[in-house]
DNA sequence: GATCGAAGTGGAGGAGCCTCCGCTTGATGC
DNA sequence: GCATCAAGCGGAGGCTCCTCCACTTCGATC
């Protein structure tokens, strides 16, 4: 489990095709081929291949640096602002952060799909920042404590996506706020979510 | 606007396409190349390619008949169910509709963003069978009268699609609970989705 | 500083995508 | 029937993707 640390040229090969790659892709547009990322950094496609299997495990490291600090503004936020209004502030950072790589659509749609796989690390850190934010409104009564943080992070995305195609950004403002209404605490008697579906699914 | 008639061997090609993709797309799983459908179907890629200038309007044309179906079905739902549980039926049947053709990802992504072009008649439909349900929940006072049903829509759309490259059913279900649960009329005092939103998009 | 196995490299090659444009054919008018 | 020509056809070609494996290089060991 514990990989050995790369050889020296290997590493050097991976920082240079993540520097070309951050690059190339703000500059040229999500769709750039790949091949122009291996020339531009010097090396072989087998080389930009190897180190990321896929083009969305190469998205994904390239921007790992804006989705930490995606998910490091949560304490900011609800250091600032109630709960419920936190959350819904991080959510558009959220939005913001896939919309800016759309295009790459499917590599963030893997990202959240992610089973437990190579992007676990990043799923894993999304899921600990909604959680974080779910918890404080919990907490102050102004959001559902029946929620699974992964489930939001599904619908949420989700969401964001579709919304993104869409290129409207007010509608993508009325679907956060209607999906923050989905988080508020039921009204008593309500049917609740997580027990026994209504649907007909299964 | 109005398209002169097709010549009679192009309705012929275009007819013969569209069986084919039915079946081969259902026998080989979405990622089919489209030259082995215009081989089957006895054409040239070029062919094709001109009839459905993109791998997503072959889709949507193959599938229009379930379409049609998913949403000829609202009117039985609401004779049978209580509106709210209706919507919630029907979402089932769009997350199937959805899921059974997942893999065609990009393609379904598009018929939903679709801002008015090719895909335009299956958006409609889908709107307009989504606005029935919507309004006969607000009549009977189940679910909000303020919710546009094109972005109820993009939401579910969304949320589906997400959920289905999850494989799980179970959170699909209760991911269409909770965003069910946003359709609720809002508690009194409680902020709406809609006006001036809370978020800091914009 | 020579040796050697493991780690890493690179690019040729097979496959699909989509465009483009010279050729074919159905419809229309006579 | 025949001429005409827009509508339609098809497939070669340029491009990208991704795999595969013979070759190169690193670095541990002596």
């Amino acid at each position: 489990m514990t990989a050995r640390p790369l050889r020296a040229d290997a590493r050097r090969n991976r920082q240079r095709l993540l520097e070309v790659a951050v690059r190339v892709l703000s500059q040229d547009g999500p769709d750039v081929p790949l091949e122009a990322v291996a020339r531009e950094a010097g090396v072989g496609i087998g080389t930009l291949y190897r180190h990321f299997p896929t083009r969305e495990a190469l998205v994904d490291a390239a921007y790992q640096g804006e989705l930490d600090r995606l998910c490091d503004c949560v304490d900011d936020l609800l250091a600032t602002l109630a709960p419920a209004a936190a959350l819904r502030a991080w959510m558009d950072r959220f939005f913001d952060y896939l919309a800016t790589k759309r295009g790459m659509g499917p590599a963030l749609r893997a990202l959240v799909a992610s089973g437990g796989n190579p992007f676990e690390r990043s799923r894993q850190r999304l899921t600990t920042a909604l959680a974080t934010l779910l918890r404080a409104g919990g907490a102050a009564a102004e959001l559902r404590v029946d929620v699974d943080p992964d489930d939001v992070l599904v619908a949420l995305s989700g969401i964001c996506l579709a919304a993104a195609d869409r290129q409207d950004r007010d509608q993508a403002a009325r679907l956060l706020d209607l999906f923050l209404a989905a988080l508020r605490p039921a009204a008593a008697g309500e049917p609740r979510y997580g027990r026994r579906s209504q649907g007909t699914i299964g």
